[in-house]
RNA sequence: GGCCCGUUGGUCAAGUGGUUAAGACACCGCCCUUUCACGGCGGUAACAUGGGUUCGAGUCCCGUACGGGUCACCA
């Protein structure tokens, strides 16, 4: 048995009442919405504290490794802002938080426990999916009764094993949680689980226990799919001696009321959103509010704002459905609060789809979206009439609420080329100014002589930003060639 | 099926024995107005259910229903 009590300088070295906390996905795939709100969570409450924050991949299972999934993960943790402290272990000689790295690790502590009597060799065949597991009962292992000379002698023979936990057969397991309150459970329900599987790695359920300890994780955050694990890690805990950690479950996020957000079923990962126009900052600000609540009537949170006031007791026990449309609010919220300059370099991309020809500018036209952008996406099918006409209908022109008609927009066009074709300066006052006194001086309103300069401009009824605006993007000769063109529509 | 957990409007949610049961999204109406949007004002809409405990229960206890999780050499 190799000596391990370096461990015990390693922990010391761990300053005393420090929270630190650790995000531990498994690189199995993208970051979805769920995996997103668990790493925030975590994040949050070690920031909270002031404490750390550590990231973990678990790849224990070979089989289902998926490529470049780690990339994902830290990428997705960089742009999110949620920066995890580095580490090794503090001084020991193990290397960075990767469970693969650390194999040897977990044998070692499987022996331990098992000179301590909580664990045992199983050299019976596999069942590894539930479906092979056959009926609801558990197994009575019969190499739990095996002799330590028996089992130390198969081992050595070279037959294949896993190690066992040796759960108590009587009594009861109480564990707390910070969201769910304390727990008790049967020990005769609980299955003797494998720590070690036979390639030598472990299971999640040992090298968790492990890797939280010899971090020094003191406030282990994941799914409520492990509330019912719990007891065991509890059970091994006490096996080893080591403190047990505070327990922070976090109920599922959920796409309907019977369903988890799944790729499967075509519901966004975090990338997916980005994609589709949303903002990073939104996202972060709705997903935290997917299950936790501050209290109050606030809703929009900057990252560095969660970060002072994040709280376990917010923490909602049962699942939150993810409300796409909760989120585009958001979105449309934060795109609102951006500086104008800011929104405009985010949106001049999106906008130049569509808006290819180069005399509109593109800082002009972001300026009119601003306040009507939900999510970024939207926007090229927006702005796209600045390009080219549209090929319209004349009916475009009778309009019941400023009594438009043919005739009248007809008569209004008439009146303001003329108008326009005089003026000089092209900016938004200069054009409004003429249009005003025109209205004025042929006594309709506004609205009246507006739409039908509009319709023509634009060749759509709804448009981002009126009359005025859309002309001065225009520029004054595609306005006036526009505006003929419409004039000649109308016969 | 056993065990564990949950349940306030369509959705997110406040609420910790005494409230006209907040607020937000969505929806509807009105106002503003140069279309749409923004903004402003107003409206519809909830304590799953049955028993207790209590002067008093959304809040505490028990049952029921419904929903979720778990029972893998997956995490």
């Amino acid at each position: 048995m190799k000596d391990l009590s370096w461990f015990a300088e390693r922990e010391a070295r761990i300053p005393a009442g420090e929270v630190r906390t650790r995000f531990a996905p498994s690189p199995t795939g993208y970051m979805h919405v769920g995996n997103l709100r668990t790493a925030l969570y975590t994040y949050l409450i070690a920031r909270r504290a002031g404490g750390k924050f550590l990231l973990r991949i678990e790849d224990t299972d070979q089989g289902r490794l998926v490529e470049g999934a780690v990339d994902v993960i830290y990428k997705t943790m960089a742009e999110c802002g949620l920066e995890h402290d580095e580490g090794p272990d503090v001084g020991g000689p193990v290397g960075p938080y990767v469970q693969t790295e650390r194999r040897g690790l977990y044998k070692e502590y499987a022996e331990l426990l098992m000179q301590r009597g909580h664990a045992y060799r199983c050299f019976c065949e596999k069942t590894e999916s539930q479906e092979d597991a056959g009926d609801f009962t558990r197994r009575d292992d019969p190499c739990r009764e095996l002799s330590q000379a028996e089992s130390d002698r198969r081992a050595a023979a070279g037959e294949p094993y896993v190690i066992r936990q040796r759960i108590p057969r009587g009594g009861t397991t109480t564990f707390h949680d910070e969201i769910f309150g304390d727990i008790t459970v049967e020990n005769a329900s609980l299955d003797d689980q494998v720590l070690l599987k036979r390639d030598g790695l472990p299971t999640y359920n040992f090298a968790n226990v492990v890797d939280d300890h010899l971090m020094g994780i003191t406030h282990v955050v994941r799914g409520s799919e492990y509330l019912s694990s719990a007891p065991k890690y509890n059970l091994l805990y006490e096996g080893f001696g080591w403190p047990i950690p505070r327990y922070v479950h976090c109920s599922p996020v959920m796409r309907d009321a019977h369903n988890k957000m799944s790729k499967r079923h075509g519901d966004p990962s975090y990338e997916d959103l980005i994609a589709q126009g949303f903002l990073t900052d939104a996202v972060i600000n709705y997903v935290t509010l997917l299950g936790w609540s501050p209290g109050g009537e606030r809703e929009i949170y900057s990252l560095d704002e969660l970060k002072q006031i994040f709280d376990i007791s917010g923490i909602s026990k049962s699942p939150a459905i993810f409300d796409i449309e909760k989120l585009r609010y958001f979105n449309a919220a934060y795109i609102r609060a951006m500086s104008p300059e800011a929104f405009a370099r985010i949106a001049e991309p999106w906008i130049r789809q569509s808006v290819k020809n180069p005399a509109i500018d593109a800082a002009a036209v972001a300026a009119l979206l601003q306040q009507r952008t939900e999510v970024l996406t939207e926007i090229p099918e927006k702005v796209d009439f600045f390009d080219a006409l549209p090929d319209y209908d004349t009916e475009l022109f009778v309009h019941k609420k400023s009594k438009s008609d043919r005739e009248s927009s007809k008569a209004m066009l008439e009146a303001v080329i003329p108008a326009l074709e005089a003026l000089d300066t092209w900016t938004d006052e200069a054009i409004l100014g003429v249009m005003t006194s025109l209205a004025e001086s042929l006594e309709v309103k506004n609205a009246k002589l507006m739409w039908p300069v509009r319709i023509a401009a634009a060749g759509k009824a709804v448009t981002p930003g009126g009359a005025v605006e859309i002309c001065r993007i225009l520029g004054k000769d595609e306005c006036l060639r526009r505006l003929r063109l419409g004039l000649a529509k109308l016969g």
